[in-house]
DNA sequence: CGTTGGTTTGACTTCGATCAACCAGTGTGG
DNA sequence: CCACACTGGTTGATCGAAGTCAAACCAACG
C-alpha cells in the first residue's frame, strides 16, 4: 500500500532542513539555525513518489507526517457508499497528513499529480522534540490552526459563492499560493485535470469548463489547457466579492 | 467587545475540571486526576454568557480558549462583501477557538444560542503547560485533528450531498452528539434557527423547511417547532447514503 | 391584542447537473 | 507508419434541485 516501493527507497535523498528551498513556509519556519538543525535529525532522507502513485491511502495507519519537498499532490477522501472528493492540493513547503492524528490513521488517499518528494516526518519523534522546542510547537500549532482556517474558508465558499466565483476563488488561492513560494503569481501551470477541480470545488467538470470560458470572456484570466494566465488579478478579486454581478443565488 | 460584562464577573464560578460533568469530552480526557489538577490550575474560573450576546467576536485577539462547560454557541464568519456563514455549533464539552491561533486573532464571532458558561482557557499557559504534560499536548492535537477531520466532512457533505441528505446528515451529527453527551439521540431540542441551519449548510431557510417536510413524510422524524424527535435512526443513515433516491444531481 | 421573529407553503425562476457529441493529444500494437 | 483506443477537455441541449419572491401562519411577549 503506502510503504515505498524498493527503487524510491533507492532515491532516498540525504538533505537538511537549513538547506530546504522551502524552508520559510515549512515546520522550521521561524526557528532557530540550531533547532531546525534538531528537527533535521529526525527528517533523515527525502522519499520519491511518482506521478499517479500513492503516497498512503485511506485506512493507513499514522507513522509520519509528509513535508513536500517539490511535486504535487491531492488528497482525496470516499464515502461510505464509494463517492469520492478531492479535499486538498499540496505543494512545495506544506505538511501532509496532520488529518490523520485524531484517530492514528490516515482518513484520506495521498496522490502524487506530479513526479515529487516528500521529507516523512516520524510523528512520535515530532511530537517529543516539540516539547523540547517550544518554537517547533508553536510552528505545529501554527500549522494546525491554518488548516483549520483553510477548511473554514473553504465551506465558506462552498455554502456561499457561485461556480464562476468559486473558480475565480480557487485560481486566486492557486496564485497565492505560488506568490508565497516564489513563483510567477499571474503565469503558471495547473498539476490537476477539470474534474479533480471540480470535486474540490463541489461542481462536475462540464461546469468547471464553462465557468473558465465565462472567467475568460470576462478577459480576467487566459487559460489554454492547464496553462493559467491570469490578466487582471483586481478583477478577480472583485470578482469574487460580488461586483460581477451579485444579486444572484445564495 | 469581548471583555465580560460585570454583571458576568460577578457569575464567575470557582470549580474545578475532575468534577465537570463533560471532563471526558473536553481537554482532560484520558488524563490522570493529578494532571487533570493541574489543568484547573489555569482554568481558576467559568464564565456566563447570556443568550444572544457574543462570547468574542472576529478580529479581537487570542487570549484564552473556551471550553464549553453548559449551554450552546454558534460561530459565525464573515466575507468581505458582508455575507454571513455559520461555520459551527458547540456544545457542552467542545473547546472553541482553536481556529485563531494561526493569526493570534479569532476569524469567527461566537454567539451564545442560550445562557451558557464557558471554562476560558489562557493559551500560553495552556502552551506551556501541554509542555509538561504530554496527556494535554496529546489531547490537544487529538481535538485540532477532530476538528480537522469534522471539517472535512463537512466539506465532503457540501459537495456531495443534496439538501435533503445534508438535513439527514446534520440531524444525524446532533443526535450522535447528544448521545457522546448522555443525553437522548432521539429526542432533543434544536437551539438555532432554520436560517443558521440553513447557512452552516450552504442552504437557504425555505430550503430546510421543505427538507424537513420531506424527511417527515418519509416517517423518519418527527419535528415541530426546535422539538426534533427521530422516529428511525438506521433510515436516516441508509438516507445519506443514498438509498433515498439515488442517481441524482451531484 | 398588536407586534415581532421565526416557520411553513406556494408559484416561479435559474444555476448547475446530466447526457451526448465532438475534438486534441498520446500512446499502442499490428 | 497508420489505425485505434484512450484520456482529458470543450460545447450544446435539456432537466431538475434549489433559490427567490411572496403570502400566510404561529407562538411569544410586551
Amino acid at each position: 500500500m503506502n510503504v515505498p516501493s524498493i527503487s524510491s527507497l533507492k532515491q532516498a535523498i540525504k538533505k537538511n532542513c537549513s538547506s530546504c528551498q522551502v524552508h520559510e513556509l515549512c515546520l522550521s519556519a521561524g526557528m532557530s539555525a540550531d533547532d531546525t538543525e534538531r528537527l533535521s535529525t529526525i527528517t533523515p532522507q527525502r522519499l520519491r513518489v511518482r506521478k499517479g502513485s500513492a503516497l498512503y491511502h485511506a485506512g493507513d495507519p499514522l507513522r509520519s507526517l509528509y513535508a513536500v519537498h517539490v511535486g504535487f499532490f491531492k488528497t482525496t477522501m470516499s464515502s461510505e457508499d464509494g463517492r469520492e472528493q478531492v479535499t486538498g492540493f499540496l505543494m512545495g513547503g506544506d505538511l501532509m497528513g496532520i488529518d490523520a492524528i485524531s484517530n492514528d490513521m490516515h482518513p484520506c488517499h495521498s496522490i502524487a499529480l506530479e513526479d515529487s518528494e516528500v521529507c516523512p516526518v516520524n510523528f512520535n519523534q515530532l511530537q517529543k522534540l516539540s516539547r523540547e522546542l517550544p518554537p517547533l510547537q508553536h510552528s505545529l500549532n501554527r500549522i494546525f490552526s491554518q488548516e483549520i482556517v483553510r477548511n473554514h474558508e473553504m465551506l465558506q465558499l462552498m455554502g456561499t459563492l457561485s461556480a464562476e466565483e468559486r473558480m475565480a476563488a480557487f485560481l486566486l488561492d492557486m496564485s497565492n499560493r505560488m506568490r508565497t513560494r516564489g513563483y510567477s503569481p499571474t503565469t503558471f501551470v495547473l498539476r490537476m485535470t477539470r474534474e479533480d477541480i471540480g470535486s474540490y470545488l463541489g461542481l462536475r467538470l462540464e461546469t468547471i469548463c464553462r465557468a473558465i470560458a465565462v472567467l475568460r470572456d470576462h478577459g480576467m484570466v487566459s487559460i489554454s489547457g492547464r496553462t493559467v494566465e491570469i490578466l487582471c488579478l483586481s478583477q478577480l478579486i472583485q470578482f469574487i466579492n460580488g461586483v460581477g454581478h451579485r444579486s444572484h443565488q445564495r
